[in-house]
DNA sequence: CGTCTCTACTACCGCTGGTCGTAGTGCGCG
DNA sequence: CGCGCACTACGACCAGCGGTAGTAGAGACG
């Protein structure tokens, strides 16, 4: 059939956590929130805003599934999915990435700026990671 | 006319500088060592690998224009382009970019998993950045 | 058996980036 | 003076990603 253009869609990379899409980020969010669900499940949880359909919320938890970031597992009848590793462990490994690749990239230009912004944004933070690398050596 | 689908396009965000693309990523390259060139100078300059076409390298330098990477100028007939920033100040403005998202978004974790891998991977730098946060303060 | 629900399959949209062909235009040379 | 060459403008296609969804098919259940 000829599928009716409702809202245009597009991946609008906005809101979205590291390196997701807005719907991913806010199916994994429901997914670290409840742990294990169902399409059903997510479908409803993130219904009150914007509500994909059921079968759109299906295929993006099946691609999640293919990229390592939810498991399933046949439960009764409807697939029981759950996060392949915790919000934290994936936090992490993001941000490990991210670090590795702007160290790998950028070098000592990568060393200034981090330490120019981070004494500029939170000066706290800054005197924290000074002490971390003085204790470390 | 029907395009010979030659080689199969499509992005492969491979060995790509910072935010661009792999064709944008070497025809920045050779205009920061070529510091002023036309169309067909930058063409012949990037001709040893996988040679792409003129018109593709035209278009991909306006999309650049676009993008505020390159300005052009008419010059006799072709256009005369040249960077609009340095290579190091671009690097430092991604830089920048990287650092501000990557602290925005992760907080303290950045800040941990900056020490740990600057720490494992170039304890140099990492020196390099205690200092630069001690004297700093 | 008909209905409901869930999955699999397929397909479209918009955007980005790589890849070009074609048409139009202007300059210089024969 | 007119033709050809070089350059630009425009448009088009391709592939991949992520969002969006319809349809078909299979099993459960009344």
């Amino acid at each position: 059939m000829r599928v009716m253009p409702k809202k245009a869609a597009g991946a609008q990379r906005d809101d979205a956590i590291a390196g997701l899409g807005s719907l991913e980020s806010r199916i994994m969010e429901a997914m670290w929130r409840l742990g294990e669900a169902s399409v059903r499940e997510i479908t409803d949880e993130i219904a009150q805003a914007g509500s994909p359909a059921y079968t759109t919320v299906m295929t993006v938890m099946t691609r999640l599934t293919d990229k390592g970031l939810l498991s399933r597992a046949l439960a009764d009848r409807a697939y029981a999915y759950r996060p392949a590793t915790s919000r934290e462990e994936y936090a992490r490994s993001v941000a490990v990435a991210r670090v590795r690749s702007l160290i790998a990239e950028f070098g000592d230009l990568a060393v200034a700026q981090f330490a120019d912004e981070l004494q500029e944004v939170d000066p706290v933070r800054a005197r924290r990671l000074g002490e971390l690398l003085r204790r470390r050596r």
